[in-house]
RNA sequence: GGAGAGCUGGCCGAGUGGUCGAAGGCGCCUGACUCGAAAUCAGGUGUACGGGCAACUGUACCGUGGGUUCGACUCCCACGCUCUCCGCCA
């Protein structure tokens, strides 16, 4: 969320920042300015009826003591002064909820560096790392090897829940659970704090981290008097874990990973990435995020992602970075790296993980604070990435991995969380006839 | 799910209609004393929004939202959360 002060303070500047996101963001923005004026006049009349309402209070709570028939007959002339300060608060309480409701749904301005684009074709490249496997022979796609190993399927998954959903059996399953565990193994031993988090949050809890309002068609959304969200990335529960904090100077960096699933309603998709594991109403990932001061939210930025490159560095995937332009970013970011990972089966690069920097976006509508050097309370700049999308990994390992004969190696850094298994041979699983 | 108790500042805790941002204590900060520290003494110590170049200053905030009242931390209603006991349960 926009912070109301700057937009009175500078209305141009903050609308050419917005602007760099498209006209949409800044019409989303424009009704804003009028209600803020309102707003002051409102403040400012309220303040003055309250402190005439005080004073007159004053002078009765002394006639009470001392005449109080006087008292009596001043109180009635009250009345009125009473009821316009209940008009002025209903008013304001109503514009200040109208700015607030119209500020949710201002997407966060992009940073300078965020080079200017319209879709994911304005990206830049930054860096990379490896190169393509020379495999030799016509590399499948990683669906086609998953079936044919036997641990990956889909016609039972459909048969229980719909398309995009996906039963992982055998090695399948434990490889999804050793690349989860050795994720955690690696962000911990390099500073982060392990959280298991809930999977199910309140509508104020995705309202924190921005995928309310505006997204409400993209998440599941539990029956009941007091709906739950299911959330879409672990991202949601571990930023808003600190909502309303206050940390003491010197707290700061606080990093976190969190596996969790995530589900996703995937609306507007549809046809996209239908074959495969590459776009599941439920995944798995390892989520990193961090609380920083807005001094060093840059460097930390780019510390994650490195942490999030130093998995698939450890697995040997090779993948590269880009930078994504100020079109294809999310809502809440500033400035977003994708990583993306080699998946010679597609013959693509696709996005196994994405490091944001939100600044002070979601703080705002958090309110967690840190303390300054000078005592003050100041925003935090919170920081999310992959680290990384688990389903997605097996896709890569599926892929790069594969072998003439249609087994998979397994990457060296792997081999002792699957008991030691270095290569993923076809597996028989019991299957009746369907009928 | 049922019954009871409670929710006040960083923490503990007083306050049952008016001078309460809120007693007292703890913690923390500053100063005095000390070679230094402890102890002791004195002072300070919240957040938000607004006004002022600034020193400063106004208003609001006692779980949340309504209501009663000239005026609510204090009275009424609803909700949320916590704790204890009972039931159920992986």
């Amino acid at each position: 969320m926009l912070d109301l002060k700057a937009v009175v303070a500078d209305y141009e500047g903050v609308e050419r920042k917005l602007a760099r996101r498209g006209v949409a963001a800044v019409d989303a923005l424009a009704p804003v300015k009028p209600l803020a004026a309102r707003r002051r006049e409102l403040n400012l009349l309220l303040e003055k009826q309250k402190k005439e309402q005080g004073e007159a209070n004053g002078r009765i709570r002394e006639l009470m003591k001392t005449d109080k028939a006087a008292g009596e007959k001043a109180r009635a002339g009250l009345r009125a002064l009473g009821d316009a300060v209940k008009g002025s608060e209903a008013e304001l309480g109503e514009v200040e909820a109208r700015i607030q409701a119209l500020l949710l749904l201002v997407p966060n301005p992009p940073q300078e560096s965020v080079p200017a684009g319209a879709d994911e074709h304005g990206n830049l490249q930054v860096s990379a790392w490896g190169e393509k496997p020379a495999l030799g022979f016509a590399p499948k796609p990683h669906w086609e090897l998953g079936e044919a190993l036997g641990i990956l399927e889909w016609p039972q998954a459909a048969k229980l829940s719909g398309s995009r959903f996906t039963i992982s059996k055998g090695v399948g399953a434990r490889l999804e659970r050793a690349l989860t565990a050795f994720f955690i193994d690696v962000h911990v031993s390099r500073g982060y704090t392990e959280i298991l988090p809930p999977y199910l949050v309140s509508g104020e809890t995705m309202t924190g981290t921005g995928q309310l309002p505006k997204f409400e068609e993209d998440l599941f959304k539990t029956d009941g008097a007091s709906p739950l969200y299911l959330i879409p990335t672990a991202e949601v529960p571990v930023t808003n874990m600190h909502r309303d904090e206050i940390f003491e100077a010197g707290a700061l960096p606080i990093s976190y990973c969190a596996f969790s699933p995530c589900f996703r309603a995937e609306a507007g998709a549809a046809g996209r990435d239908t074959r495969g594991l590459m776009r599941q109403h439920q995944f798995h990932k390892v989520e990193l995020v961090k609380f920083a001061s807005a001094e060093s939210s840059g460097a930390e930025h780019d510390r994650m992602l490195d942490d999030a490159c130093e998995v698939l560095r450890r697995l040997g995937l090779h993948h590269r970075v880009v930078l994504l332009c100020t079109g294809d970013m999310g809502f809440s970011s500033s400035k977003t790296y994708d990583i993306e990972v080699w998946c010679p089966g597609q013959d693509a690069y696709r996005e196994i993980s994405s490091v944001s920097n939100c600044e002070d976006f979601q703080a705002r509508r958090i309110k967690v604070r840190y303390r300054g050097a000078d005592g003050k309370p100041r925003l935090c700049h919170t920081l999310n990435g992959s680290g990384v999308a688990v389903g997605r990994a097996v896709v890569a390992i599926l892929e790069q991995y594969q072998q003439a004969d249609g087994t998979v190696l397994v990457p060296e850094a792997l081999r002792p969380y699957l008991g030691g298994l270095e290569r993923i041979v076809a597996q028989k699983f019991p299957r009746g006839v369907e009928r």
